[in-house]
DNA sequence: CGGGCTTTTGATATCCTTCAACTGTTGTGG
DNA sequence: CCACAACAGTTGAAGGATATCAAAAGCCCG
C-alpha cells in the first residue's frame, strides 16, 4: 500500500540526547537543546497518529489549536486562491514542525502528499511548555527567522527566474532536504506531483513536464521510480539555478 | 531638500507605554509591552541617527551586529542576483525593526528609500534585554510570524496573479501601512521608483507604469504630487488584486 | 478490462518582457 | 540664469517565454 521508498520518509534515529518519547520525533531540531525532563513534558502532552496521502492536516483559517510534528511523510503547505488555484508555500520533511501560527489561526492549508506518521500536540500545551523552559523560545524564534529567510528564497526563485531555473532550484533543494534526513542520494522520494511542483514554482505541470523531460533528456537526472529522483549532474543543475546558459 | 510630505514619513507619537528615549521609536510594536524600566534598557544600549535617501543600512552577508528601527522614512529590503537583477523582498516602515537575523549575518540588503531617522542597537545587548524580559522574546517570534505570513502573502502575489493584480495589492498594501501609521489617505507617501516596485513584484519597471496609467485612466487612482498616491476606488483595486474581472 | 489520474507532447495564444524613443523633472556648473 | 546631464517615467512596437487548450499514452486500482 505504501510507496516503495517510505522508508526514506522516516525522520533518522534523534543523534544527540534523545526522541521524543511519545512520537520518536525530533521535533524539528526542537529537541536537540532539551533535557530529558522537557522531553518527558513534550512527550506527555503529544500522541501520534497516522494518515494517508492526500489527507488534510488542517486547513487556513482552522483555530490554530494543535502544533504537528511529521514523523515519516512529506507535507504540503498551500494558500487557496479565490479562483480556486493554489500557491505552494513550502513542503515540509520528517522531523519538521507545523501549524506554529502567530494569530490565532492558520494561514495556509496543509496536506499529505505520502502516507505517514505524526505527532500531535496542544498549543496550550506547548506555549505553557515554552514557558517552563526559555531556551526553547528562542529555538523558535530561530526556527522562524530560519524559515522566513527560506521563504525570502523562494520569492527570488518565484519572482524572477525563468522555468528552467525554478525547477532546477526545487530539485535542489529537495536533495538538500534529503541529505539532512540521511536518505540515499541515489534516489530522493519525490512524492509531489508535477502540479504540486508548478504550485510551488509558479509555473503550470506542464511547463514542470517539460522541464523535468529536458533534464532528462540531458542526463542531468533520472527518474528510476515512481515518485523518485537521482540528481546525476548537481553542478549543471546548480548553474541552471543561477540562470547560467549551459556551457555543454 | 526633504520631499514635501516627510512629516508622514515619521513615526506617529507612541500611544501606549511610553518611548524608546532615545530615539522615540515605537521599536516596531515591542514597545507596548514593556514597563519603563525595560525602556530605559532600551534606550540607554541605542543611538539614533539620520540618512539620505539612497543609502545603504547594511548589506547582505555582513556580520549581523546591529539591529535598526525606523523612526523616520522608508527602506527597502532586497537581494542581489547574479545577473545584478535583484528581488525585493519587502518594505519597512516607521516603527518597523530591521536587521534582526538568525544566523550570524544579513540575509538581504537594506537601503532607504526616503530620507530619515533610524535607531541602532547592539545585537549582543538586544540579546541580553531579550534574555532579562522573556516576554519580549515571546514578542518577537510573533513578530516573526506575521512577517512569515506577510511573505507568504507576497508569494501568492508573486507566483499566480496577473500584473495589474499585483500592482493592486502593493497599492493596498501601501494603504494599509500607512494607515496602521496614521498617515492620510487622500497622500500617501510612495517614495519608491517604478524599478523598485517592479523588483518587488517580479515585473518589469514598463508594466508597472502601464499597470499605473491604466489606473489613473479608470480613476482608481491619482497622484496628487510626486511620490505621492492616493487610492479613488479601493474596492475596485481589491477586486483587481482578487483577480477578478473589473464590472464597469 | 475499464475508469480515473498523472504525465507527456503538440499547437496556438497571450501576457509580459525587451528594446527603443521621447518627455518631464531636478540639480549643477558655466 | 540657462544649458545640459542624469534620472524617472511614459509610450510604442516586436518578440519570446510560458500559459492555455487539446489529445493521447501510461499507470494504478478496482
Amino acid at each position: 500500500m505504501d510507496p516503495p521508498n517510505t522508508a526514506h520518509l522516516r525522520v533518522p534515529a534523534p543523534r544527540v540526547l534523545g526522541a521524543c518519547l511519545a512520537c520518536g520525533s525530533r521535533v524539528g531540531g526542537l529537541c536537540q537543546a532539551l533535557d530529558t525532563s522537557v522531553l518527558d513534558d513534550v512527550s506527555a502532552a503529544s500522541q501520534r497518529f497516522h494518515l494517508e496521502a492526500r489527507r488534510s492536516l488542517f486547513r487556513a483559517g482552522d483555530p490554530a489549536g494543535q502544533i504537528f510534528f511529521i514523523v515519516a511523510g512529506v507535507v504540503k503547505l498551500y494558500r487557496l486562491l479565490a479562483d480556486g488555484r493554489q500557491q505552494v508555500v513550502g513542503f515540509r520533511f520528517p522531523g519538521d514542525m507545523l501549524g506554529y501560527a502567530a494569530a490565532g489561526s492558520h494561514g495556509f492549508d496543509a496536506e499529505t502528499l505520502a502516507p505517514g506518521h505524526f505527532c500531535r500536540i496542544e498549543r496550550r500545551h506547548l506555549d505553557a511548555l515554552l514557558r517552563r523552559h526559555p531556551h526553547m523560545e528562542r529555538r523558535m524564534l530561530d526556527l522562524c527567522l530560519r524559515e522566513l529567510s527560506a521563504t525570502q528564497d523562494h520569492l527570488v526563485s518565484v519572482g524572477r527566474r525563468p522555468a528552467e531555473a525554478r525547477v532546477a532550484e526545487f530539485l535542489l533543494g529537495l536533495h538538500a532536504a534529503w541529505m539532512k534526513r540521511g536518505a540515499p542520494p541515489e534516489a530522493l522520494p519525490m512524492p509531489m506531483t508535477r502540479a504540486d511542483i508548478g504550485d510551488f514554482l509558479g509555473l503550470t505541470l506542464e511547463t514542470v513536464s517539460r522541464s523535468f523531460a529536458g533534464f532528462k533528456r540531458r542526463r542531468l537526472i533520472t527518474e528510476p521510480a515512481p515518485q523518485t529522483v537521482r540528481l546525476l549532474d548537481m553542478a549543471a543543475l546548480a548553474r541552471l539555478a543561477e540562470g547560467e546558459a549551459e556551457a555543454a
